[in-house]
DNA sequence: CGCAATCATCGAACCGGTTCGACAATCAGG
DNA sequence: CCTGATTGTCGAACCGGTTCGATGATTGCG
């Protein structure tokens, strides 16, 4: 492989030279430049990425930290991840994807031995361990999701408690008067899912601000599981006439429960979900539904965590807490309802 | 942030021996070894990767390429990235995710400048641009998929024909005389996924052999469009009895027209599906499936590439390419024939 | 015509590790 | 007691880039 001194004598010229005339960072007579130029095309040049790295202090890759706990919802996290690398991409920086189940030490490692000039961090909890260790790191960070202590970092949301109120709102306005929401399992919540919280409590107290009985219930992730729990909430509350669902898994799973229990959306049950556009499409979701954006989420963190990156200055901006607004598309699974679901 | 020659300064040593005491690969004394080990420890001292790549010409680090095409079946790509991510951490390397739709580019990026080992080809298809510069390049690579040459490679796949020949044979065994093999969208077999002709040409040759009817049709990736296939394929082949489907989006879009059409399985229709157990209990699809295994075909095609990285001699050890058996799951979602679906 | 300013290039140092060869100290054997 | 092997440590070179300060060649100006 050819370094930059196989160029340079290519060339005739020193390694400084060479450099420079690579670089543009000094000014270089034309006649050189050319000359540099054709030698690096002549041995198909690639500047080792190592050593520049340990010359310029810069590694132009981004660390993505994403867990995947037991229950996680793995397909849903794909969007986010591109979002990310691809964004990353488009301002030159490649992505390591870190998975590991022990996000303390994989962000310690990537960051202590510097093979990252930045950090976007997933699967965010309310305490989560990783951010007093995010924040003593040397590079900036980013975060998809919302923990209970946003100093000293960038956070990137979708606004679940809006998403909460439009939820419980648009059902109201159509003549709803008992609904039932759907969340992540229990579990979820005591790892510390903020977004789980979030949204129920804000939906709770706007259901009470508008005379609206709202069941809040736990999910499950996985099937057979969640389909069950669909079905008691069904059995359980037989004058709901609407559901609000904040778990992908249940999503997937309504139609066939709905189907087993010979319910029509919306005639017999209207139904709202969070999820995002994507997931519906694939997973041939027919409700109406709170676009998530993951790749938007995705994107937005990369933005900010690049501007950090490259420019002195906007590492000494104030941090920023963004986000974004839900936004129902319609899928026509709700309508006024029926007397009675029974 | 500490460098050894910090940890040899504050152990008293020089850095030739600070670095002997942290690797081990001179014999140091008792004494010394634990005053390095002790500074480096006071110190927090982390190797700093650029430098401890330029000097090892070893990075620690493994590409994963995988395209995402416009049409791709995102959430079933997660399964695949995870077994590489997680097996090449358990081997002690991270992983650079690059998603870019350039392929070419990015493969000739990330090799020539040496910022990674080996690297993992996903999404192969039968004609793939990226080989001949795998092949060129100086790291090891080794693919989950399988091209029309696999010369200089090690080659991981589902034995897809074998999958054709187990499917047609099982409902064959239950008396079963017409079926529907419902397949990936054409412009997928266009763009060279060998996999998708791979199953359907086995399947159709053991049909001819048993004497079974055997229809086959492209997919859609999508819906509506997916939906609307599975309904005309039902419409046009009413005496077919039972549903091969060797595409994700299709099974997840199964369940829906099956409702709609007031069809049960296996009752009227017998169903075996192509995709993993995970996707399976994600997404609530009740039918026997042909397990995928694409975590372990990520750990695979991960482990016998940090054998070649690793070791000299290993790289010079033939390549393999190496089938799974495919490995039927039953849901029973088959069963003998009606006389008539109609 | 001589001097200062400008321009293009070069040499050397540096980033932070690893590794080779040399050397001093210790020890065993004759 | 001298020699030769063994053990532990050090200095220097190297990996492949970038960048600073210096230098020689031009050019402009008085």
């Amino acid at each position: 492989m050819a370094t930059i001194a196989d160029v340079a004598r290519e060339a005739g010229v020193s390694r400084s030279t060479a450099s420079y005339a690579l670089s543009g960072k000094r000014p270089i007579s034309e006649e050189v430049r050319r000359r540099v130029l054709a030698a690096a095309e002549a041995l198909a040049y690639t500047p080792n990425a190592g050593a520049r790295a340990l010359a310029t202090a810069q590694t132009k890759v981004l660390g993505l930290l994403a867990q995947f706990h037991e229950d996680e919802f793995a397909p849903a996290m794909m969007q986010y991840i591109l979002g990310v690398t691809n964004t990353a991409r488009d301002l030159g920086y490649d992505t390591l994807l870190v998975t590991e189940a022990d996000g303390v030490r994989a962000l310690r490692r990537v960051t202590d031995s510097r093979m990252v000039d930045g950090v976007v961090l997933m699967n965010i909890a309310h305490d989560d361990a990783r951010l007093p260790v995010l924040r003593a790191a040397p590079q900036p960070g980013a975060l998809v999701g919302f923990p209970g202590d946003c100093s000293g970092l960038d956070v990137f949301d979708l606004d679940f408690e809006e998403t909460g109120r439009v939820m419980v709102e648009h059902l109201h306005r159509l003549g709803h008067r008992e609904l039932i929401l759907v969340s992540h399992p229990e579990h979820v919540v005591e790892r510390g899912g903020a977004y789980v919280w979030r949204l129920r409590d804000a939906a709770l107290e706007r259901a009470r601000q508008l005379g609206v009985i709202l069941h809040a219930a736990y999910g499950e992730s996985r099937q057979p599981a969640v389909g069950r729990l669909l079905h008691h909430l069904l059995d359980t509350y037989p004058a709901a006439t609407g559901l609000l669902i904040n778990n992908e898994a249940a999503a997937a799973a309504l139609p066939s429960v709905t189907y087993e229990r010979g319910l029509r959306v919306p005639g017999d049950l209207s139904v709202i979900g969070r999820y995002s556009a994507d997931f519906a499409a694939t997973f041939s979701l027919p409700y109406s539904f709170v676009e998530s954006a993951p790749d938007r989420l995705g994107a937005m963190a990369v933005r900010q965590l690049v501007r950090r990156v490259e420019s002195q200055a906007a590492r000494q901006e104030p941090f920023v807490v963004r986000f974004i607004s839900p936004e129902l598309v319609s899928r026509d699974s709700t309508a006024p309802p029926r007397p009675s679901r029974a």
